[in-house]
DNA sequence: CGAGTGACGATATAATTATTTAGTCACTCT
DNA sequence: AGAGTGACTAAATAATTATATCGTCACTCG
């Protein structure tokens, strides 16, 4: 059973990875770009926000962008850990796939309506390929194999597909749903529409 | 067996319906905005074209973008010819599936590389959710469902799940392939992804 | 009457200018 | 040496102005 772990450090950090100063950096950041939005916060203002100058938030990050992404992952992570925590929650692999994918799709949808702002910057993470998107996305294929390892191993799931084109397939399905871009376009029909298309994907998986 | 037929006159147009006039708006925008874009297209030019002042375009058309929403429904109509076409050579209600989605999704591909500015047409009108979009994804999925009907006739594909929550899951699914608005950002992985989408589907309507 | 238009106001787009902001670097202070 | 910064430039963003375009309407002409 994997729990999720802090993600790596990701990239366009600089100086010393460990430091209570980053944290109040990320958290600054969290705030403003949750209340102004991104585009609208200035570097200045995290700054002014944790009392240092700009320059010396430069010590921490690359760019004003990777700051943005830092934010982007803990998002992201959020996400994440709703889907494990649904996951964990069911009982046999079909439930803990429903539940791993209401989890994501609900967390997803709560992000976009509380917290626009912040589902803004997610968003353009995932149109810009950042590395925060991408890893949001190996790790959530990781999460579902897992899922479909199980069920193959109880026997509730089929074994003829060979497991990695049905963990692409699955994720790829699910990306209207779980990709912040895409969800955009997908959301006068939540939530009957992600639920269908989840008992599309077990039907798939039947043995 | 359905052919594709002209579609209804779309809204937003005006005066005479069958008129020589109206085709000839129809055929100089589509040249415009294939070359110049639909943006960089003025209906002055429009009407230049043709030979006659701007304010008699007004006599068949509501707005330039109700002449947008035809030039869309020209190309969604070119789309969804294809996935028929393909429909027409499969065999087997699984084969005619396939080649249902593959004729889309190639003619689709070929429109964004070949003719970007119309593509970027048939995006907007998915954004903007025009009528000409959403007739689209109603025909596929009438088609669509005739695949599904002739498969289950054919005893190729179970009977159990309600037939209208079948198709609505398939579209869903297709959806990252076959509407424009999606397509886009899934490009890299053509052409293996739609096939494994559909492999999926596939697997799903197992009997 | 019906095919067709020029001239016009409101709105959108483009071009220009003015202002902010991202990011760096040489530097200070401890 | 290492924590921290003011002052600076290039690039982006915002504000302003100028221009083009949409869409209508009263009107002409055959």
């Amino acid at each position: 059973m994997s729990t999720i772990e802090p993600s790596p450090p990701s990239a366009g950090q600089r100086g010393p990875v460990e430091h209570g100063i980053r944290d109040q950096i990320v958290d600054a950041a969290e705030a403003h770009f949750s209340r102004y939005g991104y585009g609208k916060t200035t570097v200045a203002d995290l700054a002014k926000a944790i009392g240092f100058s700009k320059a010396y938030i430069y010590k921490f990050f690359d760019s004003k962008q990777a700051i943005g992404q830092a934010i982007c992952v803990q998002c992201l992570d959020k996400v994440l850990a709703a889907g494990e925590a649904g996951m964990a929650e069911g009982k046999t692999a079909a439930e803990k796939l429903r539940r791993f994918f209401s989890g994501i799709v609900a967390t997803s949808a709560e992000l976009f309506f509380e917290d626009k702002l912040l589902y803004d910057i997610a968003a353009h993470s995932a149109e810009e390929r950042w590395p925060s998107a991408m890893a949001y996305m190996e790790r959530a294929e990781a999460l579902l194999k897992e899922i479909i390892l199980l069920g193959r191993e109880t026997g509730e799931f089929e074994r003829k597909t060979p497991i990695d084109e049905i963990c692409e397939a699955i994720l790829l399905v699910m990306q209207s749903f779980m990709n912040p871009l895409m969800l955009k376009h997908n959301l006068d029909d939540l939530p009957e529409a992600p639920t269908k298309a989840v008992n599309l994907v077990l039907r798939s998986l039947a043995p």
